[in-house]
DNA sequence: ATGACTGCAAATCGTTTGCACGGTA
DNA sequence: TACCGTGCAAACGATTTGCAGTCAT
């Protein structure tokens, strides 16, 4: 929540400007605990600041993201979405049936898919686990 | 590789028609260690079926996914894409410089991050574990 | 004035759908 | 004849890009 200092501190350290329509997508993504798409987040928006484009929210999230302070999510057969917070790691737990996503982030051995099953109601079909980083050609960048 | 009958096999017990296009399709899916994109299995087929669409491409995948034949795959940030085998399963190792992913299904503990630097050479900046499955609303159908 | 940031419209990319034709039971 | 499968073109949804106007330094 009052992350939202990090969120300021970074950008404009980084050269970039705290500008209204950045502080309100910001804002949003800090106070939803769910992920968001970035339509989701547009719309959640327009309310509020009716002249903010979705173009401005793609930028934003690009942005965000690109300086580590996003999480960005896409599980298997999910649309993308974001949620504030550090990006190296995260687990989601998807229903192939009505898209819900439930998040589990912090808890990591494979073999917790039966206390999930158990603690979620979810019958799990299938897993996927995904690491990612450079290989050795890129490391050296 | 003599996958080929389980493919046919399966498909013609669904129902399905085994057409030149289809056949075509299998194998050369069958024939690829790497998983492939729909685009790339395209290409891949125009030079000696010229007369193949990719719509037909999309078609086959959905169906063959469907069926339980294939894999899909869809790393955060890169092309969706399938190989043969069985879904329920898989993990990968993606370079977010080169966007090459490397299969490691078979080997399941997180705990794996470092060997797998070890012995893969990669510098691993995160990753992502995905649970699916059925939501407790979704069981029943 | 300069450069950063924005909004709009248009372009692009992957994927899906509508439809009419062709082959086969 | 009735269907299934196919190809083509068009529709679509998410995302990106080009461009011109705006704002703050």
């Amino acid at each position: 929540m009052t992350y939202s200092k990090d969120f300021a501190v970074k950008l404009k350290s980084s050269g970039y400007k705290l500008t209204p329509q950045r502080r309100a997508i910001i804002s949003s993504i800090l106070s939803s605990e769910r992920s968001l798409t970035p339509q989701e987040l547009h719309s959640s928006l327009v309310e509020k600041h009716p002249q903010i484009g979705l173009v401005t929210v793609y930028r934003t999230l690009e942005l965000l993201n690109r300086l580590g302070l996003l999480c960005e999510f896409q599980p298997q057969g999910s649309a993308r979405s974001f949620k504030a917070g550090p990006a190296e790691h995260h687990h989601h737990l998807v229903c192939r049936g009505c898209g819900e996503v439930v998040d589990f982030t912090g808890r990591c051995p494979i073999e917790l898919k039966t206390s999930l099953e158990r603690e979620t109601g979810f019958l799990i079909t299938d897993h996927q686990l995904e690491f990612a980083g450079y290989c050795r050609n890129c490391r050296g960048k």
